[in-house]
DNA sequence: TTTATAATTTAGACAAATCTAAAAATTAAA
DNA sequence: TTTAATTTTTAGATTTGTCTAAATTATAAA
């Protein structure tokens, strides 16, 4: 079993892994708000634990059993989260943190009597794919409102953001899962792009943009 | 804010308080499974943090602060109760682990909303009443088996140990919560209680006996 | 290809919570 | 009321996770 510690460090290795292989020090230690010295010294014990293969000064990469492990971090994470909104109302701007607690707690019976409860939802209220008890989930595909060419449509299915400040600010522009979007273009000057929803024209800066995640239309 | 730690040893010196007071050193560190000298280290913490009263050789009493503190932790372990046994099936044996550690998630949010969630409910699943957010919460002037007088009718209200082997030992003879029972006659032999309970009479030891709360028939 | 910059690791220290062994205080027994 | 037994506290160490400052290694620039 790994400690709470350990947990989170799984967890954001798996997530950064997703854009850098080998995840590099720096990176684990602005994600999870510590030192590099910190993470090193984490590193080490990860590695001893056979969680993540580290080679010094060339960053880490899960195992087989890391992986499995961060996995069902993110598959409790992401129940806990579809609880709290299915269940207890929550928005989905005030999950994130309580998740972040709720996914440590140990019990394998309580995951999956939670997962039934919830008759076996498929995403978290972000969008984000939950996985099984084995590790698996469909990779979903979807691009970026930024990656949609001029005059493409889709729906909105996800974001690759989870701050409040983002989540509260796409709420208000209307910009939910499921909504339907269609891109007009995107700005020569300054990549912001142009929306059509709901018969409505807005303006997206691309920070925005590179955060909603779009499955085209066919 | 407590941490972990102290949440619990402020939890273990509330429910001994009940029994004796101040509560002792050694009798907090039985409960706690750790070392009577590691107790007085943090009886030396909680202190600092005005969260008990403390002399040295004498034992401790918490504060209103810290008694306060407590009792929000048993109602966040007695709500959690609820929802396993209520919302996820967990029989009533089985959620007491689990919610050792639920009750340690920080959010009044999620409290407050499981609370609504639950529909308010007043007691747990073993018959333990559930404080309010202020803490306050009727004494329900319950007697044990072992104290009611020969031929006395009464239901079984709740029980005051929480051990798997009790709880499965209770169901298997019929001795759920709710149901009515007549205490025949207190064996002067071995302290033993002769019970007739849906039409039969049963024997239960006195150490079963002392654990079982009864709400007197009127 | 040397030099400068950035990233990473070591060394040494610290706080929280725990432990063992020994000392001190309290309580019970003689 | 002195002695013995019990309870509690101190002293000193250990583990986990963290930190700062200094030393290494790797990478980018000149
Ligand atoms: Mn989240
Ligand atoms: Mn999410
Ligand atoms: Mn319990
Ligand atoms: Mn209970």
């Amino acid at each position: 079993m790994q400690s709470y510690t350990e947990e989170n460090y799984l967890k954001i290795i798996y997530h950064l892994s997703v854009i850098s292989n080998p995840v590099q020090t720096n990176a684990i230690a602005e994600r999870i708000q510590t030192k590099a010295a910190s993470v090193t010294d984490m590193l080490k014990k990860l590695a001893d634990k056979a969680l993540v293969d580290y080679t010094k000064y060339q960053g880490v990469n899960l195992t087989q059993k890391g992986k499995l492990a961060a996995i069902n971090i993110v598959r409790r994470h992401r129940l806990w989260e579809v609880f709290l909104v299915e269940k207890l109302n929550f928005k989905w701007d005030e999950v994130h943190d309580v998740a972040e607690e709720l996914e440590h707690i140990k019990s394998n019976l309580l995951v999956e009597r939670l997962n039934e409860f919830l008759d076996f939802p498929k995403v978290d209220p972000h969008g984000d794919p939950i996985p099984d008890k084995d590790g698996n989930f469909e990779s979903l595909g979807f691009v970026k409102i930024n990656q949609l060419k001029d005059n493409e449509s889709g729906t909105i299915m996800g974001v690759s953001e989870h701050s409040t400040a983002f989540l509260k600010h796409l709420e208000k522009l209307g910009l939910i899962l499921g909504k339907t979007i269609k891109l007009i273009e995107i700005s020569a000057f300054d990549s912001s792009a142009e929306l059509l929803v709901d018969q409505q024209y807005i303006n997206i800066s691309k920070e925005l943009a590179k955060h909603i995640l779009i499955k085209k239309l066919v």
